[in-house]
DNA sequence: ATATAAACCAAATCCAAATTGGTATCCAAC
DNA sequence: GTTGGATACCAATTTGGATTTGGTTTATAT
């Protein structure tokens, strides 16, 4: 065959081939389509031509492959290995601050109602070690620990992954801001009483005290970030 | 031996004990140390008592273990998992309604202190829009437009990052679910009065409102998806 | 020339076996 | 009767090899 028209031609049939093919099967909810091994033998089209009517439609945006996975309808689910780093570039303090205040006190309150006896008990181990701490590094990390214990007793691992993501920034946007003061924290440290309370409310399922309770605390957080500028 | 008082304190010798074993050897990077029968078997004393000690330096914090993990020094590595594959493969249609009914309406909130003319602009455009759409993947789109403008509108990049990670959560959990709704959205659909009580509360600078209203909304979303099951 | 088939590669997955902290049971010692 | 030690077992986790899968190369045939 020496006129080379034709080839394209065959090609595209492959393609709406491939396209009635895909729209006749009820693929799985993964949306993932039989390999590519199978899928030719299934059109009776060799690998090659497949691939290159596959490569049609990923161009299109219609489906999307990866090595080891497979290949699947939809668009390609975000990549999200700059979002930290990105969201940290473009935030500040004030901003992460104002988050927090948003986000912690509803997941506290969720936390209310869902926080088992275990997490209660986690959650006074973190009080009397932040209490209990030689420095300001030690008393941030018990801190740290208790407000994500917090996230964890919601029992909701999209919410903790939320608060996860929002404490990575947190982390990055301080990063380099060190305490000014070497003393260790006071007895009469507000968040001692704070957190206190916090936990408190949790116990007794009191959720609007639970809610109440975190915002007064990240509010008062905030003032004196803000005070110390 | 008949008095019992020498038990606590070769209990405590094996705490000691231990410790300046912990102190002397220089543990892995990651900071684990030998599993307790081998540990047990060097230190010569039975996995019990060992155990004990172990017991001690955990509520001290100075160490963690984990089942099939192992035993390691220092405090709880936080697993931090704001991978979005990874959450929503650990999540489902319900937590992701819950986390949305979470922060959607706090989100709405903070819109209703900053939103601009121009956010209440657009707002507007995706009302008319989701009311005029001719296919349910229509009405998503300006639906889920819709939201997102109204993240926007809280003026915080940050909050906006927590929403669109929340967001493409959503996407991947709910994704080839709900295909059974041929037709398109009715004039009588629940969320086009829904949508224009909330952008209504956003322009008159309604807080509680606008919070009540987005919280109502999602509600009723999601009886309506849980009716469906 | 072009398409096909086959082989190979690296990434990802799968699966059984081994490891590990946690727990229960039985037994000896005093 | 209580305490401590040895053993066995459990569930969560890790480990390592085999398999699967998309991507690439090579050889062959038409």
């Amino acid at each position: 065959m020496l006129n080379p028209s034709a080839d394209p031609h065959l090609e595209k049939g492959i393609v709406t081939q491939l396209r009635g093919y895909l729209a006749q099967i009820d693929l799985a909810d993964d949306g993932r389509l039989p390999p590519e091994r199978e899928l030719s033998a299934a059109l009776g089209v060799s690998r090659t031509e497949l691939r290159k009517a596959l490569d049609v439609l990923e161009a299109e945006g219609q489906l999307w492959r990866h090595v080891g996975k497979g290949t699947f309808m939809g668009s390609r689910p975000l990549d999200t290995f700059a979002d930290i780093a990105a969201l940290a570039r473009r935030s500040n303090p004030a901003e992460v601050m104002r988050a927090r205040i948003v986000m912690e006190p509803e997941i506290c309150r969720a936390a209310a109602f869902t926080a088992t006896p275990e997490d209660i008990a986690e959650m006074r181990l973190c009080l009397t070690r932040s209490r209990q701490a030689d420095t300001w590094r030690q008393y941030e990390a018990w801190d740290t620990r208790l407000h994500r214990t917090i996230a964890e007793a919601s029992q909701n691992t999209l919410l903790l992954g939320l608060f996860d993501t929002l404490n990575a920034v947190r982390r990055a946007v301080t990063w380099g801001r060190l305490r000014t003061e070497p003393v260790k924290p006071l007895p009469d440290h507000h968040s001692f009483a704070e957190h206190e309370a916090i936990v408190d409310a949790i116990e007794h399922r009191d959720i609007a005290a639970a809610a109440a309770g975190m915002r007064a605390h990240l509010q008062t957080v905030e003032r004196k970030l803000l005070d110390r500028q």
